[in-house]
DNA sequence: ATGAAAGCGCTAACAA
DNA sequence: TTGTTAGCGCTTTCAT
């Protein structure tokens, strides 16, 4: 009888096979491959080369089982399409690498559903700890279960659970410093573009009102509905010049995607940008600072979120427990192209 | 003697404290955890109970560790900020749940160490199968000696091993696209800004010429270096305009973003798009649509190339070996807004 | 329908 | 310095 079909059926080789090859125990091979001291030069060179020639890679679960750890930091990324959250992404790479963790990312489709399972993925693979980027559908309840499983950070506003450590811009403060801008080239009637449900919105459209009214210009508060996207910013400037009254000569778009909407929209109502109507973003990613945009916008520290949110997790890593901090990392106005002071006749 | 310091120590419950709690063995408990038959109704109901009070999750590593499979499929991206391989990663998302796999991302910047530390991970962590997205520096060896360890597809051209799936737009047809599009409005002068060491730029390149050749425009062929981002583009133009001689009336763009930084340097040259010079870029991510852009580009079917490079994975998973196949999926000329016949006198 | 037992590949005492 | 042993949490025969 043949041996074996055509399948080869090689398993990859395990410690054991290793341990054959280099004529020494399994535990001794197991030290080398973890750097332990305590082995001889000799045995460690013959565990060397037998790993080498026979192509031998730890098996994580194996080593996960036993160790109750898996050295993965888990992402669970809900919109890799919005740039902002690629570049956090860069800054928890990072972090994470520099202190020996890896990460592993889940997307999920923007339901519950997908967005749990996603969650349940990480939490079945043992992830050490796991970070919470994007605006989530996620109930308060199954996000408290799971911190209480494993470390959780989130970069999602929105989440509210005590365990759970928190790392956001300060939305309000950034908003001020849009309206402040914008006042300071004269600009009275300056519109909000809102976006939509993610709680970064909700912070920034309050930054937004309270910088207005700060200025005295309380009654110039015009806020558009809106979403985190390009079509958001479209229809929120098409909202706001289709109604009656004077016209706002500028827009604070919610974030960079939906400036570049409204940027869009203005255009196709031929209002030249910033001649006739200033935009403002706010998120400052790769978009804004395209040449063909030049978005004046409010800078996020993304790299730092990311960092700071890993930071937070390797404390609670290292020792369970405790309230979830809050961080606020500060904002910074960015100027380029779309801002100018109005028109005078406005 | 207190019992446990400050923290919990809870570990999470497994298969056994299941079984406890319900009365029964584990053997039943794994049975209902993977809707097994053969279990009785009573019994059945019982460990869910057990389960969902304790909140109970299955340990992958375990499972994975006696099932010698994980459900993941590891995907090794390069370079999440270009849409294009986020978009491609919907595709592949949802043909890996539509079978009933999970999708694990990895990133690396852009060293051959950090790629194969990525692709380690994934190896470590016993994905079913792996996908390389993205322009890799990584050396065939390396991917040959993966590739027989698992299952390996890739959407990068340059990977060349026997055994391991190639799925790829048509960049040759696609270019010659471009071109026949630009020279079908009147363009000759129409030069090119490549596209840098990705494999893709190569073969678009190649189009390029190809088609100016066979239009009879051999000698209007002008390759300008560059690279698959915006600063590329903008050098690329650069470059282009600022060499004597007449001056290209259309330029093709090796991607989308490199599409956009063609089309700033062109303003900042002073000339209109498509009004002086037409651009056309590729891949069609939604950068191109963007109003604001509104892009003539080359459509890549992104979400099918994620569904093909699966299949490939699938067939491979439970048939192992044969040789790799390689599939060109047909790409699509979109009409938008930055091409145009050129002015007369040109 | 259920349970007992072996073992996946590894680490972590412990013994030698 | 090395080897032996006992699990980690689970699935999978094999009995019952």
């Amino acid at each position: 009888m043949p041996a074996s079909p055509r399948s080869p059926e090689r398993r990859p080789p395990t410690i054991l096979s290793i341990a054959a090859a280099a004529g020494v125990s399994k535990s001794v091979v197991s030290r080398v491959m973890r750097n332990e001291p305590g082995v001889s030069a000799r045995s460690r060179q013959r565990v060397l080369n037998a790993a080498e020639s026979l192509g031998y890679t730890p098996n994580a679960a194996a080593r996960s089982l036993v160790q109750k750890r898996s050295n993965n930091i888990g992402v669970l990324v809900t919109d890799l399409h919005n740039p902002f959250f690629v570049e956090v992404l860069d800054g928890i790479n990072r972090a994470a690498a520099e202190h020996g963790y890896r990460t592993i990312i889940t997307t999920s489709s923007r339901d519950p559903l997908s967005e749990s399972h996603a969650l349940q993925q990480l939490i079945e693979l043992r992830a050490d700890a796991i970070v919470l980027a994007g605006p989530l559908g996620l109930g308060t309840e199954l996000v408290a279960d799971v911190a209480g499983r494993v470390p959780v950070a989130s970069l999602e506003g929105s989440i509210r659970v005590p365990s759970v450590d928190l790392v956001l811009g300060d939305d309000h403060q950034g908003a001020q410093l849009a309206v402040e801008h914008l006042a300071a080239l004269g600009h009275q009637r300056i519109a909000l573009i809102d976006g939509g449900t993610a709680h970064a919105a909700t912070r920034r459209r309050a930054g937004y009102e309270d910088a207005m009214r700060r200025l005295g210009l309380a009654d110039q508060i015009h806020v558009a509905p809106g979403e985190f996207t390009e079509e958001g910013g479209y229809q929120g400037v098409h909202r706001l010049f289709s109604r009656p009254g004077p016209r706002p000569t500028a827009v604070f778009a919610s974030n960079d995607l939906a400036a570049i909407g409204a940027i869009n929209a203005l255009e196709s109502l031929d209002l030249r940008v910033p001649g006739d109507v200033s935009v403002v973003g706010y998120d400052n990613t790769w978009l804004a600072a395209m040449r063909h945009i030049s978005l004046t916008t409010i800078d996020q520290p993304r790299p730092a979120l990311g960092e700071v949110v890993v930071a937070a997790l390797l404390r609670r890593i290292d020792q369970a427990g405790g309230e979830g901090r809050h961080r606020l990392l500060p904002p910074r106005l960015v100027v380029r192209a779309t801002t100018a002071a109005p028109r005078p006749q406005d």
